[in-house]
DNA sequence: TCCCATTGTAATATTTAGCATTACAACCAT
DNA sequence: ATGGTTGTAATGCTAAATATTACAATGGGA
């Protein structure tokens, strides 16, 4: 339910694909870079193929981006990725009582405050964009 | 490391303080509106207590509000009561290569973002008060 | 003063979600 | 056709979240 890793690892092979363009960069070598198992980056390449961010050739080959990293942002990035929506990030209480005047209310209240968040996390996640992502990483290596 | 139940927890036992002022809140009779363990809702009332949210006395028990419903807001809760902090929402995967150029820099590179994040996460928590989730309460009571 | 209901807290158990791994069919280029 | 690759299902593993049990410490009232 948390945001989970998906997102830092779509991020962190999107980084990739934007420095390495020239390169072949299967699955494996992604995996190596990012350090985790190659059907994680299989996984999730699928998930921004299907939203149109990056492409691959099956038996060939070698992910790529297709989309302008100036239009790529995080937001685009984990609903692509993550399967969870962001109402579900903070959990509530499951079992409140119904027979409570305020037990049986609880989960109304509660989305107000909640659903505020989620819009907070979701604008700012918008505002960031792969392409300052790798004016970032290009500023850590010419220093 | 997600936003547990615990936030909600606390949210749905502070408005029973609020609305039932006069009565005698145990934790089992809170527990019991709320569908979780007495002891549950004994640690977390520790927690608020330390924060000076509320009191309670040893032997003879009852739970009530001690700061104003208009000064406390989410954020106060939540850090009261969750220890995690909120640079460790977002998971980010542990191994990545410090060989390869952009996976010894992805750490920095996702802390700028995500730092961003929970900034708006903080912001918002904090802009919204237990008094405000009484009044929706007795809204929807009126209702 | 002695119960009894209650809190505080430690220790343990249970459940669930996140992540990793294995396995293999489908596919493509050479 | 072969070798390297992707897509995906099935399963296993680990860690974190939550629940439960147990009991000493406390305080008020009979």
């Amino acid at each position: 339910m948390r945001i989970s890793t998906k997102c830092s690892i779509a991020l962190h092979l999107l980084v990739l694909l934007g420095v390495f363009k020239d390169k072949k960069l299967t699955s494996e070598i992604l995996a190596k870079s990012i350090g985790c198992n190659p059907v994680i980056v299989r996984n999730l390449i699928g998930s921004l193929k299907k939203a149109g961010i990056v492409d691959v050739q099956r038996g060939s080959g070698g992910a790529y981006l297709v989309a302008d990293p100036e239009t790529v942002t995080i937001w685009d990035v984990y609903q692509a990725v993550d399967t969870a929506s962001l109402g579900e990030l903070i959990g509530v209480h499951p079992n409140p009582s119904k027979a409570c005047p305020v037990g049986s209310k609880i989960g109304r209240l509660l989305e107000k405050p909640f659903s505020l968040i989620a819009d907070s996390i979701q604008k700012t996640m918008s505002c960031y964009t792969l392409r300052q992502m790798l004016d970032d990483y290009a500023d850590m290596r010419s220093k």
